[in-house]
RNA sequence: CGGGGUGUGGCGCAGUUGGUUAGCGCACCUGCUUUGGGAGCAGGGGGUCGUGCGUUCGAGUCGCACCACCCCGACCA
């Protein structure tokens, strides 16, 4: 098999790609910078997008659908929102081919110029906002609390399977609110359902904060995100929750009459998570083996794998496996029975392994006399033998130990490599030689923020919003300081 | 956009100082034997060698240009 993976010792990045392609997740496409995500990869991302809709509909958002062209004069409305994301930004200028009059192939027809250009959205909130304005006239149309799945595109210039294609998928929350108080207590009700679904869901331990100033959304007064540290000592940011103020209501003129009758400006969220999640999701449970998946997010929870020898061997063990997968679908645990004949169970143990199955049972002729089957976990490999009639309650619980362990694991592998150091020298020898999340007091200023990432290449990933209050002092400048950010480099 | 690398059946690669029907492993198809950690044997199918131009009697091989992708940076989720 050519299923060989890449150790994370010899090579991080390419062990990332090899589980991505091999796993089955996605491919890369003839589109430069864009993916095709897999049936697979498709699956997991499902499960994922299934719970935060629910969770975005227990907190009382609706889903709708905004353009995937946006008028490129929406984008100048809001200066730094331009600013942000003017660099990164696919327009549509012709709407029509034709023959190249000159020979072979196809030509764009510069007799079909649009009057306006359009661009890809690379975020809604300016065709959004735009179309608030007609929505909104009084304090009775408020809140507005709106949710869409979509497609965006930044054109990066480099780009990396899940992590960073010029395609992407996500949601992006929109909300309109009568307060600001209102307005931050929405941006912070996400990032928390953010953080909730990260730790329960997916197995991966984040931290909430904010961002400082210049890692800010483009057009946001505030911007919170949920950071994880990945196995290679790199914080990903996994998801944002956007606090806009009045900026985008200002830039496009939608007021509201308050109940004392007076015309207000709206106050504005936006929030997102997108397919980047699946790359998190990757990074941070998978081994040398290949992709680990929690139980709650693997398509396939329990895999069956048959042993025989002959046909009638196979007859009996398949009898079995019916049963037992009738109780198990029962639990509400999903399982596939791989009776491909074509394919030895060896070679079956190592291609669920890859995929990240969380629990594998073989069951052959010796478990047919016993009565037995053998369980086999994918997060620590370890294997048991376990009667068939305790095969269900073995495996309901299986599954929430691997879930918990997974967490656990991720857990202790952060607080392992999160480190307090108190000056600059120990801020750089730790980033240079472990990595990993660095928490130091720094002075505020972007100016400082801005040296060392000059000096090291790591940033602010975020101040976390639970950290206590202490006095200190800067690492760079020495000036006060009350509050540790977290530093680390990033994806 | 800078630096490095790679383009040869589906995948991974070999291909000598240019030389005749372009090979190998895996995968695929057929058959038999196998099946508790990536099976064996036999037979079989599949390639305008990334694209273009050039040098030459002759180009996978030499030259130029272009394209694509990967890795490392700068920028970003």
């Amino acid at each position: 098999m050519a299923k060989e993976i890449t150790s994370r010792n010899e090579n991080y990045s390419q062990w990332y790609n090899d589980i991505v392609v091999k796993a089955g997740l996605a491919d890369y496409s003839a589109v430069r910078g864009s993916m095709v995500i897999k049936p697979y990869g498709f699956a997991i991302w499902e499960k994922m997008r299934d719970q935060l809709d629910h969770m975005f509909k227990e907190t009382g958002h609706q889903n709708a659908y905004f353009p995937l062209f946006i008028p490129k004069s929406f984008f100048s409305r809001e200066a730094a929102h331009v600013e942000g994301f003017a660099k990164e930004c696919a327009v549509v200028t012709h709407y029509r081919l034709k023959n190249d009059p000159n020979g072979k192939g196809i030509v764009v027809d510069e007799d079909a110029k649009l009057e306006e250009e359009l661009v890809v959205r690379p975020t809604s909130e300016t065709i959004i906002w735009n179309t608030y304005k007609s929505w909104i006239q009084s304090y009775r149309d408020l809140p507005i609390l709106i949710n869409q799945w979509a497609n965006v595109v930044r054109w990066e210039m480099r780009t990396r399977l899940f992590l960073r294609t010029a395609e992407f998928l996500w949601q992006e929350g929109h909300t309109a609110h009568a307060t600001k108080e209102e307005a931050v207590e929405e941006a912070e009700r996400m990032i928390n359902v953010y953080s909730t679904f990260a730790r329960e869901w997916m197995a991966m331990p984040v931290i909430i904060g904010k961002k400082s100033e210049s890692e800010r959304f483009a057009g946001a007064v505030d911007t919170y995100s949920i950071e994880a540290l990945m196995q290679d000592g790199k914080a990903l940011q996994a998801g944002t929750s956007h606090f806009l103020g009045q900026n985008f209501a200002k830039a496009f003129d939608v007021k509201f009459l308050n109940r004392e009758s007076q015309l207000e400006y709206v106050w504005a969220t936006s929030w997102g998570v997108s397919t980047r999640l699946m790359g998190a999701l990757v990074m941070t449970h998978s081994d040398d083996n290949g992709l680990v998946l929690p139980p709650k997010l693997a398509p396939t929870q329990v895999v069956f794998v048959p042993v025989y020898k002959s046909e009638e061997e196979l007859a009996a063990v398949s009898e079995v496996v019916a049963k037992l997968r009738v109780e198990l679908h029962s639990k509400g645990i999903t399982t596939h029975y791989d009776d491909r004949d074509n394919y030895k169970p060896g070679f079956k143990f190592a291609e669920y392994e890859l995929k990240g199955v969380p629990v594998r049972v073989a069951i052959g002729p010796r478990d047919i006399e016993k009565g037995t089957v053998e369980v086999a976990r994918r997060d620590t490999l370890q294997k048991q033998f376990v009667s068939q009639n305790q095969l269900a309650e073995t495996v309901v619980s299986l599954l929430d130990n691997i879930q918990a362990n997974l967490y656990n694991r991720a857990l202790e592998f952060r607080e392992r490599n999160t480190t307090r150091v108190e000056t600059y020298d120990e801020f750089k020898k730790v980033i240079a030689e472990n990595g990993g999340f660095v928490l130091a007091h720094w002075d505020g200023t972007p100016e400082t923020e801005a040296l060392i990432k000059e000096d090291t290449k790591a940033t602010i990933r975020c101040i976390p919003l639970d950290m206590p209050e202490e006095d200190g002092k800067c690492i760079v400048t020495g000036k006060p300081s009350k509050k540790r950010a977290i530093f680390a480099l990033a994806y």
